[in-house]
RNA sequence: CGCGGGAUGGAGCAGUCCGGUAGCUCGUCGGGCUCAUAACCCGAAGGUCGUAGGUUCAAAUCCUGCUCCCGCAACCA
């Protein structure tokens, strides 16, 4: 029986559409599975959709729709993706699915049962605005993180689980297996980090919001997402089901991919229930890095979010698949830019890859009318091209099991590039002008298209399109030429090989001219994205609550100011400190405009200022009162001001 | 002194755990070839490996201090 292989992905937040560091993540994990089925092995590929919580309750409570109706609509945008990407799952888990939900409230009562999840309260900085509860940490100057207002002290009666108990189970087992947490910088921060200073039990319901497992024996409560979420990788096999077949077939799992912001839910929360459990730990956890566009993480506030759907569209899934992986060390953040994107297609896809297979098949065409004879000489050339190919096969599998795909691919390319030189070292064009050197020709082009073959096969993981393109270019018909340790194996293409022309696979890309039209599409994308589509109806929708009286308006005093000095303020990478003269008073006020607005740009303007607001203490410097801007979509900020630029200070708004 | 990651030819990276002539891709320059997607092949220039010190016969690699950049700080891959 063929050995199992339990691969997973997170499960995805669906409160916005998923973006391209989703998919990278989701492509990595897909090319494993991959890689493993060829190589035979019983896979088993896992994904799905984390969706509970307060924040998808909130944003379908503002479009007016249940959160049901919500995550459905997202999710199915989600396969959606999926499916654009090849992405091969085996199964796709909901944490709304009714077998989870079931499977999980039986986890709690387990847990609660033997004394693992215990009843205490909970105390902590509640903002009710928010409805959020808040560390001393996590507070900003004292106030809520998320909307600056004032919180109070609060005690909330939760479940907790004893996550302190396997503390020293957990250190013990990370450093008797070093593979456990992968890359090996992630299990140093695991270890120094959280494990080392002592870990606090864990708060594992809520009663602040009702989206979500209710626990059984106690309705008021909700769990809360550790055991929620973290235990799909078990209730997708039938854990806690009628049928837990599965569960007992690929149980542990061999690798959980996550990014290496949840390695630590993934690395110590969730072995430490599984310990709870009594069940085996996963094999490893493979904590991959981040990309990064344009110097920065990708954000909406930043506006710098890349949807995968418009590159797909443009480029095609291979290309965009190949990138992902060759671009970036799996495990190390990178960047990801247009041009570097477009640079990887040109030289490695078009010159590289495309062309190879272009011309081989072109030669074969033209010198042998489509098919080559069966009779061959040898060249001198034939044993260094076959000894690379030998090399490349023999390393692949290893780098590929270590998840290093761009070492992998690189490799890869090395045979690809010594079969272009091949073609430089044979000329081809000069054999087919002797009539006595047909033998040598043949030889030379079904060298080349041997080559072609293997490679086809090599990249079979990570590319999904372009072997089978390969394969009807070069007559590659047979399966068992096509199996994974086929490629090992030279010579076993028929010697008569029969070609059928077809299109370029992967036309070169004019840089200068696609960068302007991408950019412009990304844009179009952006606007019309769900997230902002979503944003926009949930600010309608506050603004129709939340109208106001001429009376509450006269509570707010605008008045217009000059500013007649401003500085950045040291430490801060957005605040400017501000003198403004309002008629015959000055003021200070601190403003969140330097990434818009030099201190220089500052002076002299006419602003609008809300002067009735309560004094407030930033970064060590009193603000007292707020300057108007206006913010679009990106985050660009614009001073408001009045329209007669000579106007006096100190009139007041109405 | 909260924690982690990073700093290597023009750009992006590998090498650092296990010290021993600094490697890859792109770009630049020169040459070759013409089957092919102005693609391919060969060659060259270009780095005192952030900085200051230490250990050593020998340091990008080990130790210490410093500077700068990025990220995290309990539901944003």
């Amino acid at each position: 029986m063929a050995e199992k292989f339990y691969i997973t992905t997170p499960i995805y937040y669906p409160s916005d559409k998923l973006h391209i560091g989703h998919s990278y993540c989701t492509v990595a994990t897909d090319t494993m599975a991959r890689y493993k089925r060829l190589r035979g092995y019983d896979v088993k590929f896992v994904t799905g959709t984390d969706e509970h919580g307060q924040k998808i309750e909130r944003i379908a409570t503002a479009l007016g729709v249940t959160p049901q109706e919500y995550v459905d609509k997202i999710v199915a945008g989600v396969k959606e993706l999926w499916a654009s990407l090849d992405i091969s799952y085996d199964h796709f888990i909901r944490t709304t699915d009714d077998y989870h939900v079931k499977a999980v409230q039986k986890i709690f009562e387990q847990l609660y049962a033997q004394g693992d999840i215990y009843k205490s309260e909970y105390e902590g900085w509640y903002c009710t605005p928010c409805e959020s509860f808040y560390t001393d940490v996590q507070l900003v100057d004292g106030k809520c993180p998320d909307c600056g207002r004032e919180v109070e002290r609060l005690k909330e009666e939760s479940y907790f689980f004893k996550l302190s108990k396997y503390q020293d189970r957990l250190i013990k087992h990370i450093e008797e297996h070093p593979e456990f947490i992968q890359p090996q910088s992630r299990q140093n921060e695991m270890l120094n980090n959280f494990l080392k200073p002592g870990l606090e039990d864990l708060c594992v319901s809520r009663t602040t919001f009702k989206w979500g497992i209710p626990v059984t024996f106690d309705d008021k409560h909700i769990i809360y997402v550790w055991v929620d979420a973290l235990s799909n990788y078990i209730t997708a096999l039938g854990y806690n089901s009628d049928d837990d077949s599965e569960f007992k077939k690929y149980w542990p799992a061999d690798i959980h991919v996550v990014g290496k912001e949840i390695v630590r839910f993934h690395s110590i929360i969730w072995p430490a229930m599984l310990m709870a459990l009594d069940l085996p730990l996963p094999k490893q956890v493979f904590g991959h890095g981040w990309l990064i566009i344009d110097g920065g993480k990708m954000s909406k506030s930043k506006g710098n979010v890349v949807d995968p759907k418009v590159l797909v569209d443009r480029y095609g899934l291979d290309s965009i698949r190949y990138f992902l992986l060759r671009e970036i060390a799996f495990g190390q953040d990178g960047n990801f830019t247009n041009e570097a994107l477009i640079q990887r297609i040109n030289s490695d896809l078009a010159n590289d890859l495309g062309n190879l297979v272009s011309r081989t098949v072109g030669m074969i065409d033209k010198y042998f009318d489509g098919k080559l004879p069966a009779e061959k000489e040898a060249t001198e050339f034939d044993e260094s091209l076959k000894e690379t190919a030998a090399g490349v096969t023999a390393k692949v599998d290893g780098l590929l099991d270590k998840m290093l795909f761009s070492d992998a691919l690189s490799e890869i390319w090395t045979l690809i590039r010594r079969a272009n030189k091949y073609v430089d070292e044979t000329q081809p064009w000069v054999l087919a002008r002797d009539e006595n050197a047909t033998g040598k020709l043949a030889d030379s082009l079904y060298n080349l298209s041997e080559a072609i073959r293997i490679v086809s096969i090599l990249i079979q993981p990570f590319m999904t399109r372009t072997p089978n393109l390969i394969w009807e270019q070069l007559g590659i018909k047979d399966e068992s030429i096509r199996t994974w340790d086929s490629a090992k194996v030279w010579g076993i293409l028929p010697d008569e090989v029969t070609i059928t022309k077809g299109a370029v696979i992967f036309p070169r890309i004019d840089m200068k001219k696609e960068l302007e039209e991408l950019e412009a599409a990304m844009k179009e994308a952006q606007a019309s994205s769900v997230a902002n589509q979503t944003k926009k109806e949930i600010e309608v929708v506050e603004e129709t609550v939340s109208e106001i009286s001429i009376d509450d308006f006269d509570k707010i005093k605008l008045k217009v100011g000059t500013v007649i000095a401003s500085e950045k303020m040291k430490g801060s990478k957005k605040l400017l400190k501000n003198q403004i003269k309002i008629g015959n008073e000055t003021r200070q006020i601190l403003s969140g405009i330097a990434p818009d607005y030099t201190p220089e740009e500052m002076v002299g303007k006419k602003v609008i200022v809300l002067t009735n607001l309560p004094p407030r203490k930033m970064m060590g410097e009193m603000s007292y009162g707020m300057i108007l801007v206006a913010e679009d979509e990106n985050g660009n900020l614009s001073l408001a001001s009045v329209d007669k630029l000579d106007f006096a200070d100190g009139a007041e708004l109405s």
